[in-house]
DNA sequence: ATAGATGCAAACTATTTGCATTCAA
DNA sequence: TTGAATGCAAATAGTTTGCATCTAT
């Protein structure tokens, strides 16, 4: 079932709160519609910003401890991967990266097979480059007994 | 020309800051000696530390401008597409992102066409999911004169 | 009744800026 | 010589934490 198309439907998204062990305060049902609602892929910042239109008194605390649990129920994503900082990287070749989910390390790798080969245009849209990032689980981290925290 | 094969000759990359408008000074170097030296996508608290070996005396904001010089130049890149802060999504299904490196918009793309077919296992490394990052200029940006400057 | 959720204030961390000084070209 | 780059200190932005209170179940 699509959440999205229930946004307006407050049961629906209490149900899912429920089910996924978390209760259902306004405040999170709140911040949960706007995001089922937005299709811009807003900031905690922004969520807020609109939650508040709704329900003014919530706070910005209540916005960043409602979105990690809603992510962590798997209802809402980040877009970028990594909660990191921001991470650099001199290999100027196109590549892709393969980013292990248990420690973090981010892998390059070069392989232009796995490049799609993109149209000239995308719904107006025109693509320059294609990055791929592969999420996975490193040799490392598969390994049970040895899963290292991070690199850093 | 792949710089990464010259990080030990100091000319070298003398001459590929000059080439790029910047002053080939002892700190810039020493920071591009490093990324380019490093196979782990460091964050700039990472090569701060780094270069301190061999540099004592520079300064965070130093790195930080330098590598946003580098940045800029194109000797040195960004893992994470986006400066931004974090981004939230509530859209569920296996989708890509078009990010519109103009204006910083990022809309979701569902065409699993693009998706491509990844093997069991990558050099050890076993991928669970695939997202693709298309960046590019939006339909708004590509129409000279009203490059919009980002959602938020 | 009670574990979990909230609001407030304060603490952190990461990053940026102003300004005087230094240095590469 | 001169504009660009640096270091320092201070400012800012984004995010997290401690704690008392409240509320969904």
């Amino acid at each position: 079932m699509d959440l999205r198309h229930h946004a307006s439907e407050p049961e629906r998204l209490a149900e899912a709160c429920r089910e996924a062990g978390l209760k259902a305060t306004p405040q999170r049902l709140a911040v949960l519609r706007v995001l089922l609602e937005a299709h811009d892929h807003p900031s905690p910042e922004l969520v807020y910003r609109r939650v508040c239109e709704g329900l003014p008194g919530i706070s910005l605390p209540t916005i960043y401890r409602t979105l990690e649990s809603l992510e962590q129920a798997g209802l809402v994503a980040q877009v970028n991967l990594l909660p990191d900082t921001r991470r650099y990287d001199a290999n100027r070749t196109p590549h892709h990266h393969l980013v292990c989910t248990s420690c973090g390390r981010i892998e390059d790798h070069e392989d232009p097979s796995l490049t799609p080969a993109l149209p000239a245009s995308l719904h107006g849209f025109r693509p320059v480059e294609a990055r791929l990032q592969i999420l996975g689980q490193c040799s490392t981290c598969r390994t049970p007994g040895r899963t290292s925290r991070g690199p850093r």
